[in-house]
DNA sequence: AGTTCCATGTCGCGG
DNA sequence: CCGCGACGTGGAACT
């Protein structure tokens, strides 16, 4: 990454015409090649930009971006306050644990949305090709292995499919039903959960969150 | 602004939750409060940011922003290779000519999409309440003036209405007719100028991106 | 403040 | 490659 604090001006030329007076801005080149003039305010958006992958020809105080499209950034630097290089190396990358993990403990707290008389008995239970996100007991006694998504397809079914497999052939707990959760299902991940006898449900987060906090003002 | 690379962990908690590993990665923060954590790709958006305003605590290697509605980011530093703090002052901002400008230009150059023998007589034709966007003179040799938006709303209807009553004083233009142009009319636009007796259009800028291309390679 | 619509939206998935 | 939908969408204009 190239970090470059310089008086400047510049022009875009690509879905729309800019221009940007001469003022002293942040320039940013990244290792892929993706260009970004910050002004110091307005949130993370620059000023103007020009995403990868981008010919980047640099010739003495005019540096001209062009992209895959015709598109074009122009910066002309009139005056270089301040430069720096580095190398920051690959990102592992940003880990959401947001919607899913908080789905899967809003329902641990209230598994009677998945059906009367639905208790828990271990969230994470573990299998030979990774966790159940929830191991329920229903009303008649049977174990339920219940698969958690914020949306819904095809392979997500498959992976419960896969725990089913295994937890079927644990006597303690055989026969094990298998019911697909998630915000939305998609209709072939319907078709195919129908096709396996696995039971599937969508469930409202907000609904969710609502009954979760009703339980808690209880206590 | 505040420039600083160093190895970090971040973690997000807002309206979902989020973990960066750690890695190295630049971090700015604005003046206005406003922070951002880069990656070196991924176009111009952070892994991680927070918007102004903020509460910004800096507490030996760890910060903590936290945001008006409760959200928070914290920023674990590890390790600082390099941190440079830099004022840029105020912006001038970003003109766009984009799209009002070049609707008009390539209305200018190809004015028979305004209707059959439609000539241009002048852009900007100017008035004592300002230059109206395109003047022409249509296929019966009355003079029409055009108002061009991107998005046709009353207030330009009311605009138009101004340019005519001016330009219908005088003796070598009158009568003018007026005629309202944008890429979409919204209905309450339409109504009012229909009932000046204002005529309006809808072009489409893509094609007319098209056909002014068209033309210039006849040249 | 709440709502609606635009954006050089960006980004990821599925066909 | 392209269309479609989600997004921590962000931001402006309008009610």
């Amino acid at each position: 990454m190239r970090i470059v604090v310089a008086d400047c001006t510049v022009r875009y030329e690509g879905r729309l015409n800019a221009y940007l007076p001469r003022a002293t801005r942040l320039i940013m080149v990244k290792a892929d090649g993706c260009v970004a003039v910050h002004a110091d305010g307005g949130a993370y958006k620059p000023l103007n930009w020009m995403n990868a992958p981008n010919d980047l020809l640099v010739e003495d105080d005019r540096w001209v971006v062009t992209g895959s499209k015709g598109e074009r950034l122009m910066i002309d630097i009139h005056e270089i306050h301040f430069e720096h290089v580095v190398d920051l190396g690959e990102d592992p990358g940003l880990e959401k644990d947001g919607v899913e993990l908080e789905l899967q403990r809003l329902l641990a707290e209230t598994p009677e949305v998945l059906g009367d008389g639905m208790t828990l008995i271990r969230r994470e239970f573990p299998t030979p090709v990774g966790p159940v996100d929830l191991l329920c007991r229903d009303a008649d006694g049977a174990t339920v292995a219940v698969e958690v998504k914020r949306r819904g397809e095809i392979d997500g079914v498959e992976q419960l499919t896969r725990y089913l497999e295994f937890l079927n052939r644990d006597d303690r707990l055989a026969p094990v039903r298998g019911l697909f959760v998630a915000q939305l299902v998609k209709p072939q991940a319907r078709t195919l959960a129908e096709d396996r006898g696995i039971d599937w449900q969508e469930v409202d987060y907000a609904t969710l969150q609502g009954i979760d906090s009703d339980i808690l003002r209880l206590f």
